[in-house]
DNA sequence: GTACATCAA
């Protein structure tokens, strides 16, 4: 056999539950209530919902929600938490008198399909009684809607409206454990509110890890009688399959090659079902699928009657790629999907069976000395390592080799670092002082931030005008900056637009910026891409090039064909106009002018040194780069146009992301001058015409 | 010479 045969060894200590709190609804569920009209049918998904184990507990919930003021409720998958305690409240009347209720998802997927699965058992239309409200995609009737299901990031923008949450009477929390950003920002807010809004009820929905913490902190009951606690507690059981773990009996010194090992192992030992691995990233996925499909190739050669479809999965991926991961394979194919972490919690792909985990993650950390991002591999925490075992049992009876010793397991932390304690808090200062959060240092928070990062973002702050000396919210331009839903450089460059003749401009960068991958190109067509890309560089750097990829995209009537040719992100950059959109109108509204640089570039380079001039750099003598902040060492990503080119004397930049190096992200040539004249309380002209930062002085 | 986890407003 030319296949090399697979030298890795399991063992398997005894079965584990994957039992993780989740998400989506078994697909045949909702197969059985898409007819509605029908009053057997009807009957039907009465039936159905009652089948949920979640409808066990429904009056201990209803109960447990009525005598207190928040509960925690420890739902496992498939338990049917998300569409039915909703309804349940709904029928209990806790919708009476106009008021609302809530459900928060993390993401915007869940949002709209969980919406549009209460819509359909109620046999409601989508929006009335039943509706959501995601970013760009408002479905829901003030007047009408009863059950509204949205983002946690919109809930946190409705407060700016609504401090209160008046229109609420109850909000659910779903997949609180996943601890974004967010969701932390509204558990806080949402104890702040209960203060004063005894009537407000809250659901925290989350998986068993957490359950305490969450309940401590909501149960503002400090007697020590647990008569008077306003939290309670409840756990549903789920509704998977055993998925049996296995560990490796050593540890395993490559786990890409491992993978490899493991998935043929699989294949010749296993009955049918599909594989799912976990890898770290982009060229790890590649390289594994491109050694299996070799792999494959050999193996049909000799005839194994069963054939290997090995397919990619991540972010980064064409779309059309993407979906080959959801398709059907005939019982003579067994499918692999290669996947980074987007198959944790973001998608759910069928049919899977077995899962391979080799226990690392690539995780965004952020470095409050230097305000630096780096994107780290990481082992992952028990709780991720429970989710990737659990997407095995989903149909049916499940296996998960785990790619690294059970005693190495047994050192991995309990939870992943929440994003609140590991990224820019510039934005959620922002966000908290427009919401009249004073000291955001005292504020309440589930998991309290570095307290240099809350520092550091009250500096970048106030540097960009959004807060005065006494840190409260600047009028007009704080206020303003807090409204925009980017991050406070895009908005001060933004709100500066009008005033330098750019706004046009402006706001189409600015929606350009907030979308990755505007250039894709698989693997196999790297060249030809990089040909067509090269069209719409310029030497001024990525600011300009992208400005020059959105009006090509609009002069070719936003054509999908043309995109293609030019091996340009198609969804990327409808989404990018709809962003644009939202921008210009939050112009207008703040009344900045409507104008055209025409043609000039220097204009627009300037008014981003308005927003950016925090992240300046200058050319070392080295050929890398210096930080005029604090001398750090930065180099220009591979993905940038200026990558490669001769290298400008000044630059400013979006973001620093570290891997092998310090790279900065979204480069643009400028001039010193402008940091001196447009940031003034931020450089000051040094000897030999160089620049210094005020701020490295006083530190 | 080198290279982007994921989601959201």
């Amino acid at each position: 056999m030319a296949a090399p045969r697979s030298t890795m060894k399991f063992w398997k200590p005894g079965s584990e539950a994957p039992g993780v709190s989740e998400e989506r609804e078994l697909p045949t569920e909702t197969a059985a209530s898409a007819v509605v009209h029908n009053p057997h049918a009807a009957l039907s998904v009465e039936k159905q919902r009652q089948k949920l184990p979640v409808f066990k507990h429904r009056n201990n919930i209803l109960y447990l929600v009525e005598s207190y003021q928040t509960v925690v409720i420890v739902g496992e998958t498939g338990c049917g938490k998300s569409t039915q305690i909703p309804q349940y409240l709904l029928e209990a009347g806790w919708a009476a008198e106009g008021k609302v209720i809530g459900v928060t998802q993390p993401r915007r997927v869940a949002a709209t399909s969980v919406a549009n699965r209460v819509a359909e058992e109620r046999g409601a239309h989508l929006g009335h009684e039943v509706g959501y409200s995601i970013r760009f995609d408002d479905c829901s009737d003030p007047h009408a809607t009863r059950i509204k299901f949205l983002t946690d990031g919109m809930l946190a923008r409705e407060m700016m409206a609504d401090p209160l949450l008046q229109a609420y009477s109850v909000l659910m929390l779903d997949e609180a454990h996943e601890r974004t950003l967010h969701t932390d920002i509204a558990i806080g807010l949402l104890k702040k509110i209960q203060r004063k809004r005894r009537d407000l009820r809250v659901i925290v929905a989350s998986a068993t890890l957490d359950a305490k913490k969450f309940q401590n902190f909501f149960n503002l009951n400090e007697s020590g009688d647990p008569n008077k606690d306003t939290c309670g507690i409840v756990s549903v059981e789920g509704r998977t399959f055993p998925v049996d773990i296995f560990y490796t009996l050593s540890p395993v010194p490559d786990y890409v090659k491992a993978t490899v090992e493991t998935v043929l192992k699989i294949h010749e030992t296993e009955d049918d079902g599909d594989v799912l691995a976990f890898l770290t990233g982009q060229e790890e996925v590649e390289t594994v699928v491109c050694m299996l499909q070799e792999q494959a190739r050999t193996l049909s050669r000799h005839g194994l009657k069963k054939h290997l479809r090995v397919l990619p999965m991540y972010a980064g991926l064409p779309y059309s790629e993407q979906m080959r991961v959801f398709e059907r394979v005939p019982p003579t194919v067994r499918k692999v999907v290669v996947a980074t972490n987007i198959a944790e919690t973001s998608i759910t792909i069928n049919g899977i069976v077995f899962v391979i985990d080799c226990a690392f993650v690539k995780l965004r950390a952020y470095d409050s000395r230097t305000a630096i991002d780096s994107l780290v591999v990481t082992p992952i925490s028990k709780a991720s390592a429970s989710q990737r075992a659990g997407r095995a049992g989903r149909i049916r009876a499940g296996k998960c080799f785990r790619l690294y010793t059970e005693e190495d397991f047994e050192k991995l932390p309990e939870s992943t670092v929440p994003e609140m304690q590991r990224c820019d808090l510039a934005p959620v200062v922002l966000h908290l002082k427009a919401l009249g959060v004073d000291n955001v240092l005292r504020f309440n928070f589930l998991s309290p931030p570095p307290a240099q990062s809350l520092v550091q973002a009250l500096e970048l702050l106030y540097a960009l005008g959004g807060l005065d000396q006494y840190g409260r919210l600047s009028e007009p331009v704080g206020v303003h900056m807090a409204e925009f839903p980017l991050s406070p450089m895009f908005a001060k460059m933004l709100l500066e637009s009008g005033n330098f003749g750019c706004s046009k401009e402006i706001v189409t960068i600015a929606a350009m910026m907030q979308i990755q991958n505007v250039f894709v190109a698989l693997p196999n067509q790297k060249k030809a891409a990089a040909r067509e890309h090269r069209k719409f560089s310029v030497a001024e750097g990525d600011h300009l090039t992208m400005l020059n990829v959105y009006e090509a995209f609009e002069k070719h009537q936003k054509s999908s064909r043309w995109c293609q040719e030019h091996f340009l992100n198609y969804r990327g950059l409808v989404r990018a106009a709809s962003i644009r959109e939202q921008l210009r109108r939050m112009l207008n509204k703040f009344r900045v002018p409507r104008n055209s640089s025409e043609g000039d570039p220097d204009v627009i380079l300037r008014c981003i040194v308005s927003g950016f001039f925090a992240n300046a750099a200058r050319l070392h003598h080295s050929g890398s780069y210096r930080t005029l902040r604090d001398d750090r060492e930065l180099h220009i990503h591979p993905n940038s146009v200026l990558y490669g080119e001769k290298p400008p004397k000044w630059v400013v930049f979006n973001e620093v992301l570290q891997t092998s190096k310090y790279f900065m992200r979204d480069v643009t040539a400028v001039e010193s001058a402008w940091l001196v004249e447009l940031a003034p309380h931020f450089y000051k002209q040094a000897k030999h015409g160089s620049l210094a930062s005020k701020r490295s002085k006083i530190l």
